[in-house]
Order: structure tokens, then C-alpha cells, then sequence
DNA sequence: TCCCTGCGGGAAAGGGCTTTCTCTGCGGTA
DNA sequence: TACCGCAGAGAAAGCCCTTTCCCGCAGGGA
């Protein structure tokens, strides 16, 4: 690799002069002068080398993510929001993903600090894990104790600033949506209970039952991984241990496919027979049939928000955005079946289209 | 933040000494030494910087990817491929998104270059684009002097290794399955026309049709970008413009998915009234309703064979792997409805589950 | 004529780490 | 006792840039 001393010697001048013509510095050049470097730079394909560039300047540019897993719709979302603020400000973003796993996620914090990250944003649910979390805040706070900005997204362990989407209310909405439908054999697909994602979800749905004096009993939960393939296969323990069912809640929209995916299988009629309610709102949820009913969060905007609080200005103390939830009525959820229906059920509504609370 | 001689300072030892310890160097060091060593790491919170470490170390063991959008499935599932064997030979991957856009391409084999990573895998369509093709080439060649090594994904534009999935054949097989659903009116779906893929995959549909006496016009073809909306919105205008038409290929899946989207807003019933075929078998692929009849690729083993090629000893002439591409049967494309079929199609078949040619 | 100023350029000091080279002190052999 | 060899530790030379500091020179004012 040519390195910058290479293309000084070609371009018969110094270092010094080349390295501030290559980078534009406001010390003047004569043309002459930048006319050889640029010239030769040409002829060597000479690219600086990023580590000794970002090792000489002191300046920190880059952004660390943390996500459990990009290509999952939700987090690519988010990443969507993050990208637009970064690339606004020119800053490069350094993307990992967790997997879900706790231990690559403290690695990947030192992963980060050690690449010289200006600020981390760590997005996700969080864990119910006294351990991991103390071991987590340590590493936040010594990060940040030499300067770095941090901002978590849907997790709780950080004191720092955050990004929350109202999963609580959302779990709520969904819960009241049912009731208001007739529903009272309602299974719940959830994701897995360390997540405090899952519990926050399930503690909303359960308040809603509970004002309307039903219940919302363990043996009605299966906990599964957060994915389609999870969903799939909660449904199925669901529906087998409980055939009576008339509304199954998958705690993401991703369990929720496949908790379409079961009752397709099974030939049971959505909503006819049974009604399906989501979470996130992702963009597939409006393309799936029938058009899955769910609980709408403001992805991208969750990501926008993050990047622009670690980007901002240092606050005295931190800030907590909360983000609203909201339920997108589409087609999966309808009134509880007549034949189990014990009082009588809201009248039936229009389909097709949106149309949100 | 603290650095290696502060961590030496601590432990009262000089920076060889602890640089030894801390990176499990072959050269002994007392244990009591070590001790001291680890716990001011320990005590500082010390994490090497990066940069410095790589500029130190000469080998170079990072890798470059860049695809045109990780979120987007397809190349979610060469992702995954990738990360799988860059783990197992404890590689960092460094991912750039280039959203199709050829100079943000060329910008990022710089960047990559510049932040000095073994290797560099470009994934994705190339383009009909003579000075583009030349810039890009004159830049990899630039690379691979200096000992990188090179591997693309599906693209034609690179002389060296490449992972090439079957297009043309994968059009081919498009297209006799509609031939022999008896299907004579057909639209396609197609992505943006300055891509290698499309054009690629139309040629194989091409030679399908053209086997059966049968005719692609140019007006049966709608581009437009490679997505979901995409294929909305070409699907709409090639309806408008022929309402005859009895099946639609897309050229990937989001198109096929945007189409079944308009289809559904019509009222046009799939495959009754209407076929559709997509193009890839990315997950999603199965869970529509109806399931998406489509030509699979190999995503991940693409991937995973790219990363292979390109860790793997270097080969004194250029690979070229050609991974095949299979048909799978679902729900989206059955015979051609009676009103308008021309000759008798072919026996109504089972649906439900996968069935491959 | 002398001094000051300002411009254009180079020398050199880091930035934080790895690694080779060198040095010290000890045990073992002749 | 003298010498050799080696283990274990430190000194120092890079790795490739950026940036400060300094220097020489030309022009302008006193």
C-alpha cells in the first residue's frame, strides 16, 4: 500500500504539505504544490489508512449500534432512523449484532470503545438479569466516564438517556381491543420472559384484562423465541392445550406470521373463528392475508430520536422520550365467534384499509 | 481514556511487558507480573484502542462487505452466510449499504481499502454501466495489488472469484412453468433495467417463451425499483395497460408481494384468476397469503461460499461458482383460467406445503 | 535601511500500540 | 573461577498520519 510519505516523495514535497492538501486543510498551498500531490496521489491510488488517520487526529466521528439483529424488521427499522440523523451529520456508523446474547453484547461495548466510538446506542429489550445489568452499567458508565454519550432504545438498565416506546399502553391497547370485542379465551404468544420487552408487553395486556374482570392465566402464555418460527410453534402448544381459544396476542408481529402461518395450517378461519393481534407494526404486517391488526410502534422515529440525543447536546440530566403506541385495526381481529360468544360482541366494522385508535 | 502506559505505570512494569500480557504473547512472563498487569487492567477499565493496535500489528484480518441493503431479505440471507464463516475464523466484518447507489459503491471500496481489511465482497446486481464498470474495476485491481483479496456476489463486472446464483436459468424455469400452466398472456415484473439481474432473468424468461413459440413483448414489461412498492406500482400499470393478462412474474420477491397487493385491492382473485411468480424464496416467500410460488436461491451458501473463496488460499486463475436455481410450487400460479385458456392446461395440482422441480 | 508581518513550506513531535533488539542477572559447565 | 547461555524484563524503533511549531523570505511601513 502507498503510503502518504510515498506520495510526498513522487510529488517532491513534504509530508506535511501533502497531508493538507489531501485533506483540504485551511493552511494555503500553492497550486503548483497541489496540483504534484494531487497528480500523484492519482498514480499511486493512494487511500490514507483510517486507523493512523483516526490514531492522529484526537477527534472521535463514528457512532456504535448495538442491535440484537439487523435484518430483523423491527431493528431495521430502527437502523433506518439511526442512518438518517448519522449520515446528516456525516458520521459513519459501526453496526453489531448481538444475537440476543448477552455476553457478545458487553463484548461488543468494549468492541466499540476500543474502536474509538464518539457515542453508543444500545437498542433492544432489555433483560431481567441483575447480573448482566450491573456488569452492562459498569461498562456504560466507564465509557462514559471519558466522554462517550450513550442512548439505549426499549431498555430500562441504563440511567441514561433513553428512547422508550410505550410498550405498556400498547400491550394495553391490544388487551382493551380485545375485550372490546367479545374476546375472553385470549392465548398470548410471547416472546422470552427474560425480556423485559415481553413482560412490559404482557403487564399492559394484563391490566386491560383485569379492568374488565377477566384473567389472564399463566397456563394461557407460551413463551417462545421472539421470531416466526417461535410464534409458529407457541401457537400450536396454545391451541393444543386450549382449543377453546377465540383471540391469540403474538407479543411481535414477527410470532404473529407465525402464528398465522399454525392456524393456516390447522384450517382455522382468521378472524372467523379465531382473532390474531400483533406488535411493532413492521411493513410486512399490512401485506400478510388477512392484513394482520396490531399494535403500531414509531420505528424509524425511535431510531431518529436516539441518534439525536447522542448527538446533541450533553443534558445535565437524563432524558427519557417515551414514544407512543397505537393499534392499526386491519383484518385479523374481529368480533369473538357467535357460537362461544357469552355476551353480545360490538357490531361488526368495516374492513379493508387502515384505521387506527 | 486510559492507555497501555498508564496501565503499565500502574502496575509498575514497562509497556512491553504489559502489551505481553494482555495480548497472550508467545514470550513468558512471571506470574506475579501478570497478576499486577491484569489488575490494573482491570482497576482502569482499560481497553486497547483499536486503531492504534492495528496500525501496530501488519496483518490485516477485518473484511469488507458491500450490498445494496442488508435489511432488504436477500441480502439478509447472504449476510448471514457471510457472518457464519467470518465467525468461525474470528473475522470482523465490516457492512456498508450502498442502496444501489454506484458512486456511495465506489466511495465505500475506498473507505473499505482505507481501513485496511483483508478482504473485500461486493454483493449484489451489477450494472449495464460501461464507465462505472471500468472505475470500479480499476479500483478492486488497485486493491488486489496490494495483496487484498476480491470476491463478488452475483455481479459480472469483476475478472477475479465470484459467486454467480443462476438468473438466466432461474428465469427459464419461471417461464416454463407458466408454458405449461398453459399460460400465454404474461406481464413481468421487473426491477430496474440498468441491473445485471434483471436483465439476466428476463433473458432466461426470454428463451422459456420463445421455446414455446411464445413472445415477451417489451410492452409486458414494467420496471421499477427492486421493492415491495415497486412491484405495486408496475403491476398496476401493466394491469392498466393489459387487462388480459393471466399470469405476472416479478422479478424478486417484495415485487411479487407488492403485486399480490394490488392484485388483492382489485379483487383479482391469485392464481384463479391470475398467476404470479416470484424470484428469490426469501423467507417471507412461504407466509403470504396465498403462498408465493417462486424460483429459490441459495442465499446463505452463496454467502457462505464467497467469504470461503475469498479467506481461502488464493487460486492462481479466477473461480466462478454457479449455484443453481430451483423452482418451488406453492399457492400464486395455477393453470390458466378456463375463459381464456387457448389450449387444455395442464391437471389441476395439490397445493399446500412446498413441491420443487 | 531596518524591522515587522505574514505567507508558504518543512521539521518534528506526538497518537497508542507491537515487536525487535538489548541488557541484566542467574545457573550451569569446563 | 571464568565463561556461556538463557530467561525475563525494558528500551526503543517503528506503524502512518496530523498538526504544531519554526524558519526563510518577500513586501510594506517607519
Amino acid at each position: 500500500m502507498a503510503t502518504l510519505s510515498d506520495v510526498a516523495r513522487r510529488a517532491g514535497v513534504s509530508p506535511a504539505t501533502a497531508s493538507r492538501v489531501i485533506n483540504g486543510s485551511s493552511k494555503p498551498v500553492t497550486d503548483e504544490l497541489r496540483e504534484r500531490v494531487l497528480a500523484a496521489v492519482a498514480e499511486l491510488q493512494y487511500v490514507p489508512n483510517a486507523h493512523a488517520q483516526l490514531l492522529a487526529r484526537s477527534h472521535r466521528s463514528a457512532v456504535g449500534v448495538i442491535v440484537h439483529d439487523v435484518s430483523d424488521p423491527y431493528f431495521a427499522e430502527i437502523t433506518r432512523g439511526l442512518q438518517r440523523v448519522a449520515t446528516d451529520q456525516g458520521r459513519l456508523l459501526m453496526i453489531c449484532n448481538s444475537y440476543r446474547d448477552p455476553d457478545r453484547e458487553l463484548e461488543y461495548v468494549e468492541l466499540l470503545r476500543g474502536h474509538q466510538v464518539a457515542a453508543l446506542i444500545l437498542a433492544g429489550s432489555g433483560y431481567h438479569d441483575e447480573a448482566f445489568t450491573r456488569q452492562l452499567n459498569e461498562k456504560l458508565a466507564a465509557y462514559e466516564a471519558t466522554g462517550g454519550r450513550v442512548a439505549v432504545i426499549g431498555r430500562h438498565e441504563h440511567s441514561g438517556d433513553a428512547v422508550m416506546p410505550d410498550n405498556r399502553t400498547g400491550g394495553y391497547l391490544a388487551g382493551r381491543e380485545l375485550c372490546g370485542l367479545g374476546h375472553r379465551a385470549i392465548g398470548v404468544v410471547a416472546g422470552p420472559r427474560i425480556l423485559t420487552t415481553t413482560t412490559d408487553r404482557l403487564a399492559g395486556l394484563r391490566q386491560a384484562l383485569t379492568e374488565q374482570d377477566r384473567k389472564l392465566p399463566e397456563r394461557r402464555i407460551r413463551y417462545a423465541e421472539f421470531d416466526r418460527d417461535g410464534g409458529a410453534e407457541a401457537t400450536a402448544r396454545l391451541l393444543d392445550a386450549d382449543p377453546e381459544l377465540t383471540a391469540i396476542v403474538a407479543l411481535n408481529d414477527s410470532m404473529a406470521i407465525g402464528a398465522l402461518a399454525t392456524l393456516r395450517a390447522r384450517g382455522m378461519a382468521v378472524p372467523q373463528q379465531i382473532s390474531v393481534l400483533g406488535f411493532d407494526d413492521m411493513p410486512i404486517a399490512r401485506d400478510v392475508t388477512p392484513a394482520l391488526t396490531t399494535v403500531r410502534l414509531p420505528l424509524v422515529d425511535m431510531g431518529v430520536r436516539a441518534m439525536s440525543l447522542v448527538l446533541g447536546v450533553e443534558a445535565p440530566t437524563p432524558r427519557v422520550e417515551v414514544l407512543p403506541a397505537e393499534l392499526v385495526r386491519r383484518d385479523t381481529a374481529g368480533p369473538v365467534p357467535r357460537s362461544t360468544r357469552a355476551t353480545a360482541g360490538s357490531a361488526p366494522r368495516a374492513r379493508r384499509g387502515d384505521s387506527r385508535s
